[in-house]
RNA sequence: GGUCCAUUCGUCUAGUGGUUAGGACGUCAGGUUUUCAUCCUGGUAACAGGGGUUCGAUUCCCCUAUGGACUACCA
């Protein structure tokens, strides 16, 4: 087989959501996985819809991720150049080619007459089409006398150019996921190939750009599907060899309702964009809200395409060495927040302490507290495995930085006795006495002062936790004294003391 | 409305002409932890419906239903 050459082909109308972003990853493991080439080629054709800052976006999110690219803006590469803009010379020699050949011609209806066309039809429940079956009665190259429409080009009317479906034929074509599709040609219609403002659509310019740039293999979105047999025609009418074709089903809303858009935002209540989106209406990302790009990209390989095995872990060189496109399910899929956030809690496990504690560092600094690495690999010790975030990490350690603000009442009306405070005194004097406050002193001292008193284990430790922490939670209490300290620890036995009182 | 695509636990999915229909997330229960969480163990839960084909269909075919995409001088 030729070299493996695919390409992702986002539009930069605004970020790019996590549907975009699989279908760059599912690209790009092809192409590692074939020892190919990806290229990312920005469709900037429709001017009107340019949004200032997404071709930007669409480079860092992908940076973000470990999608490497090969061609592109900035790589550079022997296909270029890689943005459409930038292309626009190339176009329309080939959309004067179809019309020579018969298979395209000139279009002079305005937008304004289609459009009532379209309304009238749908008043009738009928489907208005423009092609063979109303062509003849449209304005056009064909419709027209040669002399009427080249006297309407001479006065530079507004036209576009349309690809003429040939009537009543069956198109056959195949899918590498869908397998073989056929539609019969009477219910395409004639697309515009190149639009009046000089621009060549979609249609066009795809795969015009899919040849030159020797695209072998198309991996795109289920939404073209419906185009899929108009690019067929468009590569036979080019004399040329078309790619193979995958198409991917659609990441869906969590709701159930449709499929994911980048109107969704975060209003889900999870981000939908990989990063922050600063412009417009402003949306969070995964990166920001604490997601490793591993975790990001393995949950997102694993929405539509699986190995076929139980694994589900796996790092960026596994998932290019297992993937397929064959493995890709049809049916479309909407994705668990709870599931994302699982993969995270995972991939957050296996770093090491200092690995997190670098990371937490940042985050308490922004708070205001200095802390040594060393003393923040034993709190990261502490809590790890109950976090699925590096933020989350504070909201269990705050009571390390800072006594309690307030006591869980509820705790206090379960855990206070009239005799907790003479208790929590004598605990303070047995702890005064000791020297090394680490946690294998502390604890079987404070273990035998309790056998020796007879007293109720539970009582106690459950007092001393409430002072100490404000409430019922954390890690070992003895771990927590020892990280803070004997002077803190005191002081918070004594502010417990005059707080809670009775 | 038309065209095309899809349909296995709540979710992501595996799977086969004969299986106790498997796993993961979630959820529930028990255990561990004198706290909370984690963790461990166990449980719950699915082949959309109806017809065929077949000795036998979740698996193959058809119909229906449902969902989705497309139906622009947007991609």
């Amino acid at each position: 087989m030729a070299q493996v050459r695919v390409r992702f082909a986002p539009s930069p109308t605004g970020p790019l959501h996590i549907g975009g972003v699989r279908t760059a990853l599912y690209n790009y493991l092809f192409a590692k996985k074939n020892k190919g080439v990806l290229i990312l080629r920005i469709e900037d054709t429709d001017q009107t819809r340019f949004v200032e800052g997404a071709e930007e976006y669409i480079m860092d999110s992908l940076k973000w991720c470990g999608i490497v690219v090969d061609e592109g803006i900035n790589e550079g590469g022997q296909y270029g150049p890689y943005r459409q803009s930038d292309r626009k010379g190339i176009y329309r020699k080939y959309a004067d080619i179809l019309i020579e050949k018969g298979d395209a011609y000139y279009a002079f209806d305005t937008s304004g007459q289609l459009e009532k066309l379209r309304a009238d039809s749908e008043k009738e429940g009928k489907t208005f089409i423009y092609n063979a079956s109303v062509r003849d009665n449209l304005c056009n190259s064909i419709s027209l006398l040669e002399s009427e429409w080249k006297a309407k080009l001479e006065n530079e009317e507004p036209y576009v150019i349309r690809y003429k479906i040939p009537s009543d034929e069956d198109i056959h074509f195949d899918d590498l996921i869908r397998e073989h599709i056929v539609v019969n040609t009477n219910t395409l219609d004639d697309k515009v190939l190149y639009k009046s403002d000089g621009m060549p659509t979609y249609h066009l310019a795809n795969i015009v750009d899919d040849h030159l740039m020797e695209i072998s293999h198309v991996i795109r979105g289920e939404e073209w599907l419906p185009s899929l047999p108009l690019h067929i025609m468009l590569y036979r009418s080019c004399g040329w060899n078309p790619p193979l074709f995958a198409h991917l089903p659609l990441l869906l809303k969590p709701d159930g309702k449709g499929k994911l858009s980048k109107r969704d935002g975060d209003k889900m209540g999870f981000p939908v964009f990989p990063l922050y989106w600063p412009f417009g209406e402003t949306a969070k990302g995964y990166r920001e809200e604490g997601y490793y790009p591993d975790a990001f990209i393995n949950m997102l390989a694993l929405l539509g395409w699986n190995p076929g095995t139980e694994q589900e872990v796996f790092s960026k060189e596994e998932l290019i060495n297992a993937f397929s496109i064959e493995r890709v399910g049809k049916s479309g899929s909407r994705f668990d927040p709870e599931k994302a956030k699982w993969f995270n809690h995972f991939y957050l496990q296996k770093r090491t302490n200092n690995q997190l504690a670098l990371e937490f560092r940042d985050f308490l600094r922004a708070k205001g507290y200095h802390v040594d690495i060393v003393n923040l690999e034993v709190l990261i010790g502490l809590v790890k495995e109950r976090v699925s975030f590096v933020k989350d990490i504070w909201e269990q350690t705050d009571y390390f930085f800072k006594p309690p603000e307030k006591y869980d009442p509820e705790i206090i009306r379960k855990r206070w006795t009239e005799n907790t405070p003479s208790l929590l005194s004598e605990l303070k004097s047995v702890l005064e006495k000791i020297g090394n406050f680490s946690a294998s002193v502390t604890e079987p001292a404070v273990k035998a002062w309790i056998e020796e008193k007879g007293y109720n284990t539970g009582e106690i430790m459950n007092a001393f936790r409430l002072v100490i922490v404000g409430a019922s939670r954390g890690p070992h209490i003895f771990d927590i004294i020892s990280w803070i300290g004997k002077e803190e620890t005191i002081k918070r036995i004594n502010k417990g003391l005059t707080e809670i009182g009775k």
